[in-house]
DNA sequence: GTTAAAACCGAACGTTCGTGCTAAAATATT
DNA sequence: AATATTTTAGCACGAACGTTCGGTTTTAAC
């Protein structure tokens, strides 16, 4: 890898874990600057604007929860198991890679009367990740594991309530019972969505 | 009222659709004063910093939730339609009274890692609010229209989950279906813990 | 109507913000 | 080893930040 590859990564390493603790509207290339060690402008030089750097740092938080969370539970098989791993890894996300808030938290409710490019970004990535956790709802009912009139959308919807909450409850209210309120919710919802035996 | 408090208010109220548009955090002292048409200083000598306005700012909202939502819902009965009332007012407030997100919800995301007034200041004031509801909860099993066993706090962790999950699915994905799952949601919630007939 | 207090403004402070420029240093290519 | 390219630093800019201060205008009290 190259010397400029290799610096853009140490930057953006750094950049998320400052997102993650203040936002992304935060983010100062001064302050960011600092933090890796090297000058303002020599930083500036390898993105051409702020509204650049705000993307990739998007970008990878994303690359990172989809290397984490999402490619890590295919492994196993489809359905409630993978779906659980899912939520597990991504528990584990929210916990232990994440010093701060979850950054697409931070960044959906920065921006979400912010128009532009960050945002359009941002609302982009979201959308791609409810999409990939969707999938996996849509697989559990293939596979028999919930009701075949589930409406995934709606499923989608309970579950990600479910993780915000969590996140919630658990980053700022400080509530060490938030993880098993989580758990018990989300064993509520599969619950009620399961499939009828007859069906199977 | 004297001229003074007269002015506080007109600097809130334009203070906190500010907030409510682009989070606490964003929120400046110049682009107040321009706002509400008078100078940086003469606005900044009503409050003797940033941090006593912020703070000031998150007091006015609450206040502002406590008369829209908690009071009007006091007239219903108690129980599930009080608890009910709360759910649809508050769902109002967000929609109509608040231009931009649920200032809380901004002030929470924003100052989870920041340590100071502010945060601690937010923290108790959600804290309460969510106490608010909570006792809605508690006299609606008291009325016994509850399950007599249900866990309150963790019944309140699963409505509060679902109202901020609406509010992300509503404003910044824009899922016009947003308000429909919320109250499916909640009506599975509370039938989940219905009281058993025999009870009564 | 006079006087004391409160409200407000304008200018300036030291910082920090994002963003250009130019030149030096480090790296990659031949 | 020489050359071309990329990377980094230094400096400066205009603007905005929170805050302070001295003075003027407006309000409230007598």
């Amino acid at each position: 890898m190259s010397k400029g590859l290799e610096t853009k990564e140490t930057i953006l390493k750094s950049a998320l874990e400052l997102t993650s603790k203040f936002g992304l509207e935060s983010l100062s290339i001064g302050g960011l600057a600092k933090s890796v060690g090297m000058s303002k402008s020599g930083l500036f030089s390898h993105f051409k604007s702020k509204e650049t750097l705000q993307v990739r740092v998007m970008d990878y938080a994303a690359d990172k929860f989809t290397r984490r969370v999402i490619k890590p539970a295919i492994k196993d098989p489809r359905g409630i198991p993978r779906l659980r791993k899912m939520m597990d890894l991504w528990l584990e996300w929210s916990e232990n890679y994440m010093v701060g808030g979850c950054p697409f938290v931070s960044a959906i409710v920065e921006y979400d009367d912010r128009p532009g490019k960050v945002r359009d970004h941002v609302l982009h990535l979201q959308s791609k990740m409810i999409g990939s956790f969707e999938k996996a709802i849509q697989l559990s009912v293939e596979e028999g594991h919930l009701h075949s009139e589930s409406d995934v959308q709606y499923l989608g919807y309970k579950i990600y309530s479910n993780m915000i909450g969590y996140h919630i409850y658990s980053r700022l209210l400080g509530r060490k019972e938030a993880r098993d309120n989580f758990n018990k919710h989300f064993d509520e919802i599969v619950f009620a969505h399961r499939a009828n035996l007859e069906d199977l």
